[in-house]
DNA sequence: ATTCTTATTGATCATATGATCTGTAAAAGG
DNA sequence: CCTTTTACAGATCATATGATCAATAAGAAT
């Protein structure tokens, strides 16, 4: 079966002189960790695009070098795609959250805000969410660990705020959450993996969802 | 890099004579039909497991046949993912629905919850969540026909119907629209992409999605 | 039983793919 | 300029993989 050729979208249209893959390029030399950075860059870039059986030699192609030389890095191509989960899930969960999201000081509608807000724009991206989900498919082990993680730091401690700040007799459970959650992902999944039209800035849409489910349980959207 | 052996979960534990990959069955000649059709409702639960790079020699194994008899039936094994995209795309959206929907002699919250319940059951199935983001992922034309048509619809008509009913001057667009839907899909998402623990009844969950839209936009719950 | 049809197999091909190895040349040190 | 180091390329290997084809045997027909 033919594999799509890979075609980089020209995002963030640099010309300057570390652009990979240039044509009649001659045979750099760049010190160890340079070259190593470079190929997991690429390699997030690319294996985000055709999923994580994309072939080494593509791969290589697109960087402008050997597919040879990408073993000189990397042991072999398993533990250059635990490079490339290493560059995707590192800090895609600011650990100062769990400490502002309980911050009682501030109204939980401008928290649940600012969170979404930010979270949104760190997995709202081309990367992130494709290689989140081929690796998800692939049954990771760090995708179930990413999860986790963010079910006990997050979304728990969230559920607790919300109880705290109802009003109501009916109170949310964790699959609530989920569904604010799920819905907000959900735009990210039809960016990137769907590829639908979707509205540049989401920030909007986040909102309205928020305000829904705070409105479920009679809490104040000052 | 070593493809993860597909082992078959024995869901449904038919040890029946039609039970595949027989250790020691001797050589069946199937009619035509009947064969193909067993290659494609093993080719669905092959591909949906190991992803559509899966390989025609591991899928023939799981059948209990040869490899080349796969290239009996089918053409390439393009061809043969295309009749796995048949099977399991056609008939997910019954034809009933668009007008169901719109069917104002019933309450509109009675519409939604029976769409959703019948939809959530249709697809929150292993193979064809799985499938679906597979091809979602390689980019395939049905996955944006499909969602172009429940877009069309399902989710237009009930934006109709759900302004009709409302009693707010904020009334919900498009993007309202994809948020409750996307929060429903997720539960699916979760429990066969990610392979979280879920709600084995999502009824429940969906049913609270639905009632805090429709609150959101003052529309009876009777 | 015997013949006939054809569904199925086993061997095989051409190419793809991960990985290895040796030689080369780019840069650093003198 | 010369030497040394080593990042890199090119050739190559072993195996995997999609696909083909002649031979075979299961089941129907006679």
């Amino acid at each position: 079966m033919q594999e799509e050729s890979f075609l980089i979208t020209n995002r963030g249209m640099d010309m300057d002189k570390t652009d990979i893959s240039d044509p009649k390029a001659k045979r750099r030399r760049l010190p160890p960790d340079e070259r190593r950075q470079q190929i997991v860059d690429g390699a997030v870039a690319f294996f985000a695009e055709v999923g994580l059986e994309g072939k080494t030699r593509d791969l290589a192609k697109h960087l402008g070098i050997t597919q040879s030389l990408l073993f000189n890095y990397f042991e072999n191509k398993e533990s250059l795609i635990e490079a490339v989960y290493a560059q995707v899930y590192i800090d895609r969960l600011s650990p100062e959250w769990p400490h502002r999201l309980v911050d009682r000081g501030v109204p939980l509608r401008s928290r649940l805000l600012a969170f979404y807000k930010d979270y949104s724009t760190l997995i709202f991206q081309y990367e992130w969410m494709r290689i989140f989900m081929f690796s998800g498919l692939a049954g990771a082990e760090l995708n179930r660990r990413y999860l986790e993680h963010l079910n006990k730091m997050i979304l728990h401690p969230l559920l607790d705020e919300i109880h705290a700040a109802s009003s109501r007799s009916m109170m949310p459970d964790m699959e609530d959450l989920w569904n604010l959650h799920g819905g907000i992902v959900y735009i990210g999944i039809r960016q990137h993996i769907y590829r639908m039209p979707c509205p540049e800035d989401p920030s909007l849409a986040i909102e309205h969802a928020v305000d829904r489910f705070l409105q479920a349980f009679a809490i104040e959207q000052d």
